[in-house]
DNA sequence: AATTTTATTAAATTATTTTTTAACGTATTT
DNA sequence: AAATACGTTAAAAAATAATTTAATAAAATT
């Protein structure tokens, strides 16, 4: 009895980890579509789970890799704000945890992203600006030169106007504003759900 | 006195393409943000400022790369839809334009990764949920595993209501919807905005 | 103060990705 | 029909990136 018992527990247990595993491997994969590298993916999926801070040793155990390894991976989730280091008496170990909201996690990770591309391509259009006009306004210039200019010129404007754009749609989801306009909705099971 | 017009026009062509460059590096290394290699990237900025069909000749005589390079560089530009072939008569060589409205930009290079994760994402959920029913229905499951499944549980519901605010979020940009929450602004000169 | 624990950095290795050269197949022209 | 032009695939080479082992530094314990 005794045994049965714990051959179920062991099956429970088995039945949870591959849970587990397959939205883990679905984390992981879907990060690297954006350039997030797999091992890195893996080990933020990894921390979704846990419901608990873990140390660079339970991550080393957990992937099978080294402890640089998943010192530097740890610090890159760090840069994205998508993990935290927490505090926690007793144990002088770094503690870790995820963030488990993707929400939140959608506005660090792509938030940040889109400011800076924002930030960077402004200045560069910017800087075209202006040699665009200095171009246009030296008469020197000989009539193709000043087409292409002119061309050049309205394309960077749009750019400029996306730029713009990126830049207030990170700040509506940073600010939670975007949710007026796409609610969050309870999901429902995945049963009565077509997908 | 033609001689000095010619200098001249040097000038302005060596400006244009300063300034085109600027434009460019930047075009690719935001791309490189997202995971798009700095040779693609720098392949789509480079189109983007061509006001006519290019050639794999051309860009290859543009980039200083092999052609195979600018076949395969072209073919993930067109699998991500910002990059088109156009046919024109006269040339038999496959032409190529890139799509210059970084709205369409945006639309298809986020809009199709999110429709791919929410789909991957969900299908692995869907997965899990039915796992962790079937370990919480399980009467022998002892008590431990019951609750890591519990938590699990609640999570990965979270994460569908996610997963389908993503989709929406991809349809409403793809639709157009989005901008009238979040309308373009037509684009003042860099000069009197601070950035 | 010496030892141990922990995390990080540096150097070396391994693996992966990118790029090229070479080969191939198809279409177009002569 | 032969020759040429074009694009792609395959194999090889080169360049990058990821990972590990070894070394170092800093903190905590004994």
């Amino acid at each position: 009895m005794e045994e049965k018992t714990n051959k179920n527990q062991n099956k429970s247990e088995e039945m949870l980890n591959h849970a587990e595993r397959a939205v883990i491997n679905s984390i992981a994969e879907t990060m690297d579509l954006y350039g997030v590298t797999p091992s890195i993916g893996r080990l933020y999926a990894t921390l979704y789970f846990k419901h608990n801070p873990q140390t660079l040793d339970d991550m080393k155990d957990e992937l099978g890799m080294s402890k640089p390894s998943m010192s530097t991976a740890v610090r890159k989730l760090q840069d994205i704000n998508i993990v935290k280091k927490v505090w926690e008496k007793g144990s002088r170990k770094d503690l870790f945890m995820a963030e488990k909201n993707f929400f939140h996690y959608f506005s660090q990770f792509f938030g940040d992203k889109w400011e800076r591309e924002a930030k960077l391509n402004l200045s560069a259009i910017n800087y075209a600006e202006d040699q665009l006009n200095e171009i246009l306004t030296d008469e020197e210039t000989n009539e193709e030169i000043k087409q292409r200019a002119e061309q050049d010129l309205q394309q960077i404007r749009e750019y400029r106007s996306y730029c713009h754009w990126l830049e207030r749609l990170a700040q509506s989801i940073e600010s939670g504003e975007i949710f007026e306009f796409l609610p969050v909705e309870e999901s429902n099971s995945g049963k009565d759900n077509k997908n």
